[in-house]
Order: C-alpha cells, then structure tokens, then sequence
DNA sequence: CCTTAATATTACCGATCAGGAATATTGGGA
DNA sequence: TCCCAATATTCCTGATCGGTAATATTAAGG
C-alpha cells in the first residue's frame, strides 16, 4: 500500500479555485456555510472558485486552510533527489 | 550526493514575500528590473515583499513563478508514503 | 565615514474590490 | 421532469488597490 502525495501545480488563479472548491465540498461545507466560517462574504467565495484574478492574496490563503489545503512555495529546479 | 527538496509551507503573504525576495535576489534582480519585466509598478512588488496581505492573487502567482518558484497545493492529510 | 544604489514611503487618482441584499440561474435528487 | 438547495449575478457603496512620481530611508561597499 502506497499513497502518492496529491500535489497540485498551482500557477493561475482557475487552477486554485477548482482545488478550493473541491477541497469545500470534500468536507461537505457549502459556500455560505463556508463563508461563515471563514467571515467572507458568499460572494467572495464564488468568486475566488471561479478563479477571479483579482481576489486578495490573505483571504485565499486563509480560505484555503480552512479547507485543508496547504500552499507550498518549491524553487524550480530545486529536483527532490535523495 | 543529495538534494532535500526545498519546499516551504507557506501560510501567509508575508511567509510568501520573504521567499519571493529571496529568490528575485538569487536572480540578480532589483525590485525596479522585475517590475519592468513583469510589467507592475515598483511599488506593488515592495509590498508584495514585505507581506502585504491584500496584494492581488494572479499579480503574486504571475511574479513567483518569474522568480522561479512554483506554487503547490497540497490537501492536508495526503501524507507522502511510497 | 560617505556615497550611491536599492528599497520604502507618501500623495494623488482612476479603477475595482468585497460586503450586503435581492434576484436569477443551475444542478442534482427523488 | 420537478423542485429546491446551491451557486451565480447584479446593484449599491465605502474602502482600498496599484500606477506614477517624488521624496525619504536603508544598506553595503570603498
């Protein structure tokens, strides 16, 4: 039994947003429910899954906690070679 | 011979700014080089360094990936076992 | 020290964010 | 299909972004 890491390349706002979303309705949360939690308004967060570009860095990090998603910063070209 | 993979959680903008910084830097780049090349004003990169935590997200993805940093999203609980 | 490039700060300004609330639209289930 | 919850969209508004340009501050060498 072996389980790969789920790493996703996040290099746009779209790509976040897909990842967000489905990490939301992994956990059975709502937008609105969601957005309570996180203290945004519903319509930041249709926003930001529909990968607004525009949408404020903090929020999304925050956002993305929430749903359990960790951001990693990885220099390119930095090879995993053990 | 090894390389430890370089990968920084990052769970804040100002966790993000430092990183950027530090790689614009191992580019030999001046703050006012890679707001020509990446065509934002000086002042926007300044704040994105420093951690403003409003910067706009496809501005901060665009200027990271210039850089050479790539961002992951990883769902919390995939812990890597091969 | 002293100088000078690099970075930070301020002011001004047009553009746009994000909240709230209401309404439209969509999409899955039964 | 129908229906209802979920999501999207629109309007209004105060707050704030980010560009530009000018000035201050900082930092590293020489």
């Amino acid at each position: 039994m072996s389980a790969v890491p789920r790493q996703h390349k996040v290099d746009s706002p779209e790509e976040l947003g897909r990842r967000i979303r489905a990490a939301r309705k992994a956990q059975g949360l709502t937008q609105v429910d969601l957005a309570e939690i996180a203290g945004v308004g519903p319509r930041f967060l249709s926003e930001l899954e529909r990968g607004k570009d525009t949408v404020r860095l903090g929020l999304t990090i925050r956002i993305a906690r929430l749903v359990g998603i960790d951001l990693f910063a990885i220099p390119r070209g930095s090879e995993t070679r053990l």
